[in-house]
DNA sequence: TTCTTTCTGTATTGATCGATACAAAATTCG
DNA sequence: CGAATTTTGTATCGATCAATACAGAAAGAA
């Protein structure tokens, strides 16, 4: 039944070298202003004649390419994913110590939520801020949330790492500090798109790390009461 | 020029007693039923068809009711507050200190969020969570980011007057820490709506609120170094 | 050159979008 | 009662939605 068609695979990268008329357009810079526009408005309010006027290309070249709004909008994904994730991952992968590696996953968010690191990309992460799977596409929506997931069991496991090390004591709860460091950052997005500055987001990240060292010890489960009155 | 025509105005709460044929449904339930599908769904990706079948009526009833789409989201953001905002801010008014009043926030918000009150509403917050802005209605953007930054604004005015009552520091970074707790509360909008239990949000609150005796004495600007290496 | 393959631009497809026209139904007023 | 007023249900409106048909254009292969 192996028929040598294949009309519904659209060229991703181009892995033949080519036959037939050679594409006009740079489908890498198409996919980048794509992945701008499904970032700054979401899946649902971006349209396919928006998409097509920022890419610079009709919409049969879009489906040639790309095979649909949903596959573009996956491709985007794993474009964002290349190009952006370092920035806020890397410092946090090369720190010490899960104190620095936290505090550098924030000041870096801090840094390119806001966009200060240059060019005019749309404000606040866009697999944190997406919502496609509450607007009914459920397959992108398990996307995002397994690439949020991700991220979690990042920090997760660098606790986990801490507390073999020593730096966290034992009885930490290191599910609801992987948590609560992942909350704070999804706050930096939210503010970012607010329009909240670099500055105000590290005063975010330095207020974070200014109550670290109460993890540190330990987290008595309820009321460890605070004697004061 | 005034004449005695008034169609462009629909009938809000019907201030007339009452004349001509009455309304046959429930404004105010058909309305709690819209906010809800809005909140899930958001602006953009919830239809006029899918809003007339969730509040049980036709086109026409609700274009006389409520004006348009937008006016109606407009309508649901007051209700979302008038419904559900004493759930997340009134301990946090009546708290005797500032440590209660943020502990009382986002415990209550771990709850609300998470829809452990009851009925089977949507997770995380509808006001938070909206994209409305920008989705490209400029005009809703800047209602929801008005009502975001009056949450800013209260727990920016609590931490002033317990920097008065001595409760923190004078030297305490009161806008740092007051958006500090904004995007504790906003992640935890997110994590609810990616599932999160009301058990994992309350272990949020309780490591930020672990943290918060740093917060008290003061915070220094930028390296108080931890001298482990 | 001629054939085959692939892409591009124009013009559309059926479906759905938000919003209404219209007449019958239901009420108050006179 | 009949006149005035407002809502309801049906049946749309033009615009836009995501997605394509089609023919001409541009390349390699024969």
């Amino acid at each position: 039944m192996q028929k040598p068609d294949r009309p519904p695979s659209p060229s991703k990268v181009t892995p033949a070298p080519a036959r037939g008329r050679p594409r006009a357009f740079d489908r890498e810079a198409a996919l980048a202003q794509a992945t701008r526009l499904f970032w700054r408005k979401g899946y649902a309010a971006t349209s396919i004649a928006e998409l097509t006027e920022a890419m610079g290309i009709g919409s049969p070249s879009l489906y040639a390419a790309f095979g649909s709004k949903e596959a573009l909008y996956a491709e985007a994904l794993d474009h964002y994913g290349r190009r952006y994730e370092a920035l806020v991952w890397s410092n946090f992968a090369a720190a010490g110590t899960a104190r620095a590696a936290v505090e550098a996953l924030l000041m870096d968010s801090a840094a390119a939520l806001t966009g200060s690191c240059g060019s005019g990309d749309p404000l606040g992460c866009m697999v944190t801020l997406s919502a496609v799977g509450s607007e009914g596409f459920a397959e992108l929506g398990e996307r995002v949330r397994a690439s949020r997931a991700l991220a979690l069991k990042r920090v997760e496991e660098r606790l986990d790492r801490a507390v073999m090390a020593g730096e966290l004591a034992a009885s930490a709860d290191v599910h609801g500090l992987a948590r609560f460091v992942l909350a704070v950052q999804g706050g930096l997005s939210l503010q970012a798109r607010d329009g909240a500055s670099r500055a105000d987001l590290e005063a975010v990240a330095r207020t974070t790390m200014a109550g670290w060292e109460a993890q540190v010890s330990a987290l008595r489960k309820t009321d460890a009461g605070c004697p004061g009155g």
